[in-house]
RNA sequence: UCCUCGAUAGCUCAAUCGGUAGAGCAUGCGGCUGUUAACCGCAGGGUUGCAGGUUCGAGUCCUGCUCGAGGAGCCA
């Protein structure tokens, strides 16, 4: 059959001629001589109407539906003279695939809440609202790839099961295929992973970093954008168990041109998301963040500011604050103090930059004064940290003091040390989390709304 | 994991001091209109999250549990 989007139909410069569609009924409103339909194929956010005359040989079919219906229309695309849309759809053909039984069909007309939503996700992407943030969360997907594509930066497929853990970030989940009730044992009584299907114990991974450094150290510029795990019993509005990462590496690179590709990476999304999705963003904006869109036009118009961490710390002593967390040199920023530098002191983004060693992972390359690294971290208004990262220890001697400070075991890394004993060089890296970039960009509040089946502690339904 | 708040009709919410559980939307039926959160009329719809307790009487007070939300921690 042939279908054509209803974006494509409303773009074109004037009415006329046969058209097709097919999609969902948002709305009906009927009479004894007329149904207007809204269908809706997710090309777009608005639909298209659809006017069903009752001289129509399909007018009784049209009268039948109600929201949530599938239908294929034909007819002629006319200019509409309705007020809210430039054109509609006169129907002659209507087909119907498959009714919603209005007195079950758990998406109504008004005034659902996004808690609601998430008890029905297989159902919420016919809403407006999560129409227009998958739709916005698809272009800044391959915004991120044709970022680093243009720049020729190799995408890397970084496993998803893993033995290393890295850096300690976070619990882990376990991937196993023995059984729970009665696993092989050792003569001690632990779980004998020997016999598990990689003979060893594994998980799901927490980061790809570790695995894109070693396509750096060959292919140059690299990146991962993939899912990660974290097994933590964190319940926020920022945190999910399963969420989707992006991990870019870049050989014979310092830390200041880290900064600089993130900083360039930030705007590239967003001026794309507001150049090609404006008709969503505009929606999520009067819907539920009317700053939204200022807040976005902000950051494209600002140079992030760049300071040390060190005096990150000056400037909160200085503030004169009573916050909740006194600040001292030494402790991680906590949320309060991200929130102060870059909603009151800076008002917009700001880069933070060589933070004690002891608060940061070991593989963050060390300064001189042997007491900070080369770690950075970007801090927006309303989010806090979205990227975090640094310069990477690429000298063999201190990665290896490093790790055996922290009390890991060299063995299981023999690898990754691989890197600094063969054809070692500078490099540098960072981490973002893809839902919390596109909950800055859809001003959406909970990270839960922000993807397509939410994973979080007590939830994996779907 | 900690703190705070919440759970009443399909959905969103009311219910005064502890005294007969209501509204809007949705749904059904009817009407009307180039309508667009359509509109007008009528009707049906409830074990007040679960389990106990106090009381003549509990949606309301008490205890425990479950689930949800917001904040914090952890982090991306």
């Amino acid at each position: 059959m042939k279908r054509q989007r209803i974006s494509d139909l409303l773009a074109r410069p004037e009415a006329g001629g046969d058209v097709d569609i097919a999609g969902w009924v948002r709305t009906k409103r009927d009479s004894k001589e007329i149904v207007f339909l809204n269908v809706n194929d997710g090309s777009n956010l608005a639909g298209i109407q659809v006017v069903v005359p009752r001289d129509a040989a399909c007018f009784e079919d049209a009268r039948k539906l109600t929201t949530g219906a599938s239908v294929a229309v034909s007819g002629r695309l006319v200019d509409s003279p309705g007020g809210k849309q430039r054109f509609e759809i006169l129907a002659s053909g209507l087909r119907i695939y498959g009714l919603a039984d209005p007195a079950t069909y758990p998406i109504q007309k008004k005034k659902i809440t996004l808690e609601y939503l998430r008890e029905v996700a297989h159902l919420r992407p016919r809403t407006n609202t999560f129409g227009a943030v998958f739709r916005v969360r698809n272009t800044a997907a391959d915004a991120v790839h044709r970022f680093f594509q243009e720049r020729g930066f190799v995408w890397i497929h970084t496993p998803i099961i893993t033995s290393a853990d890295a850096e300690g970030a976070g619990e882990l989940f376990r991937v196993t295929v023995l059984d729970p009730a009665s696993p092989p044992r050792m003569d001690d009584g632990r779980v004998d992973y020997r016999e598990d299907f990689f003979g060893r114990e594994t998980y799901l991974t927490v980061s790809g970093q570790l695995a894109v450094e070693n396509f750096c150290s060959a292919l140059g510029n690299v990146y991962t954008f993939g899912p990660t795990f974290r097994a933590e019993n964190s319940n926020t509005t920022r945190h999910l168990a399963e969420f989707w990462m992006i991990e870019p590496e870049m050989a014979f690179a310092d830390i200041h041109d880290d900064m600089d590709l993130a900083e360039e990476f930030l705007k590239y999304i967003i001026a794309v998301v507001l150049r090609d999705r404006a008709e969503d963003m505009s929606f999520l904006a009067e819907r539920y963040d009317p700053e939204l869109l200022p807040r976005l036009e902000h950051i494209l118009a600002s140079t992030f500011a760049r300071i040390t961490y060190t005096e990150a710390v000056e400037i909160l002593e200085r503030s004169g604050r009573p916050f909740q967390f006194p600040v001292r040199w030494g402790m991680d920023l906590q949320t309060e103090h991200e929130r102060y530098l870059c909603e009151e002191h800076f008002m917009g983004p700001v880069i933070v930059t060589d933070y004690p060693m002891e608060i940061k992972a070991f593989y963050m390359k060390q300064n001189d004064d042997g007491k900070t690294v080369r770690a950075m971290d970007i801090l927006f208004p309303g989010v806090g940290e979205i990227v975090g990262g640094s310069q990477r220890e690429d000298d063999l001697e201190k990665l290896v003091s490093r790790m055996r400070a922290l009390g890991m075991r060299e063995e299981t890394y023999w690898w990754y040390l691989d890197l600094r004993r063969y054809g070692t060089h500078p490099h540098c890296g960072f981490g973002l989390g893809f839902e919390r970039l596109v909950q800055f960009l859809t001003g959406m509040s909970n990270i839960r709304d922000v993807i397509p089946f939410p994973r979080t502690p007590k939830n994996a339904d779907f």
